[in-house]
DNA sequence: CAATGATTAATTGTTGACAATTGATGATCA
DNA sequence: TGATCATCAATTGTCAACAATTAATCATTG
């Protein structure tokens, strides 16, 4: 990793506050619905109802909490029309990020693909399901970091998150079934060799495969349990 | 115009402020780079400096203000880069978008496609430029808001916010000359016949024409002044 | 007994005061 | 003279008190 900055990053305690918030719906300790409280939050993490207050209205865009006025917040819902605005909003972002990419290539960005293409194929060979995910994300993290666009990496930042929280809070019916190796590999190759097109389309289909799966595979309100015969 | 729904939105003063503070910046009467202070906008405005600080956080997350930890609020500076990034994005979602609702296509969806069209038609006949700007983005805003995905739909809502700020910040050094309704129409049918393919890839290439004339016909920073020859 | 209207406890919305931090200004000294 | 340090004014960061609003409860009434 090469090092970007010596700043330490002072954070405000509503970064912070958010953050703690943010990891706790993300691993599902808050669960989808639940009600919270401004008051009991700040009591817990330890600031005042302002602070916590901030840090919710931050969540609120991040379409994690919603809040009814004057009323309730609560955690956002999950469900399975959720799930495919989410798959398509990355496929959106992923599939323009390929194709910018695959236009603007540098050589340290093919590096950066075939690292990360090595790490899917370490995950393959030996690593847990939660290994395999992070390899997977990261090789679509690395994609969309590079292709130049802060405003959609940013807002697709917020998208692997959600998939992250997909993740945690449904129960995984089967596991993970493709081969991360093979399956990545016409992506990272259409990138490298510069066919945006292409790369453009594989990044879409493979979201909307992925979509499928989960859909398939994983347990969330509006799921119909059972779809094989 | 269908009625959706008999509820008072009632706004909250944070809303009612950020809503001024955008206006004020997407009109350009805040200027790019400017800085806020929140004890004037305070007074300005007629809030206390708490409920205009949660209005600038949202801005911020907008894209519209920038924060230096405690030191300074400023509005985000606009430039040619920036114009990339906001046109590029805008082609990622509004090319997904036409696939989907190619996709998904109800009578409705049709009718108001129709409906948008005249709208370019009538601009185009005798309408002022901000007539004419005007019917284009209710066109494009026609085709993202019937896709059904409204995470899609949130996101561009505020890459549009940013063009019309483009529009309005930016020197204009030659008026629009495309023909709305020509340029429009090939959009128009390959979503009504349902050709997804193809009306993605119509989208993507609208908007990326669109940032090129703007490129070359307005003045922003780091926009080489004359291109022509 | 159902529908309506007062009561109240709980929660969010807003504010002004105080703390922390920064950058500028000017004093001090080698 | 110029570099360093203390001081201070200006600004953001945080907080706790108070106001507004809601939803639930319970009495009232036709």
């Amino acid at each position: 990793m090469s090092r970007s900055s010596l700043k330490i990053a002072k954070k405000s305690l509503v970064d912070l506050a958010a953050e703690r918030i943010r990891e706790a719906i993300l691993t599902g300790a808050l669960k989808p619905g639940a009600r919270l409280l401004e008051i009991s939050l700040a009591e817990e993490i330890g600031a005042s109802r302002g602070t916590i207050r901030a840090a919710l209205a931050e969540l609120q865009r991040d379409g994690l909490v919603t809040c009814e006025r004057f009323s309730a917040w609560s955690v956002a819902h999950l469900d399975a029309s959720a799930l495919w605005e989410i798959y398509t909003m990355r496929a959106a972002l992923e599939s323009a990020a390929a194709r910018l990419l695959a236009e603007r290539l540098t050589a340290q960005d093919a590096a950066a693909i075939k690292r990360a293409q090595k790490g899917l194929t370490e995950a393959e060979k030996n690593g847990s399901a939660a290994r395999r995910l992070e390899a997977d994300l990261t090789f679509h993290r690395t994609i969309v970091e590079r292709c130049g666009n802060s405003l959609l990496a940013e807002s697709y930042a917020t998208i692997l998150d959600k998939i992250r929280w997909v993740y945690a809070v449904s129960e995984e019916v089967e596991p993970l079934r493709i081969d991360l190796v093979d399956w990545h590999e016409p992506l990272a190759d259409a990138i490298c060799k510069g066919e945006a097109e292409k790369a453009a389309r594989l990044a879409y289909t493979l979201c909307m495969r992925s979509l499928e799966d989960d859909l398939r595979d994983r347990r969330l309100p509006g799921t119909a349990s059972a779809a094989a015969s």
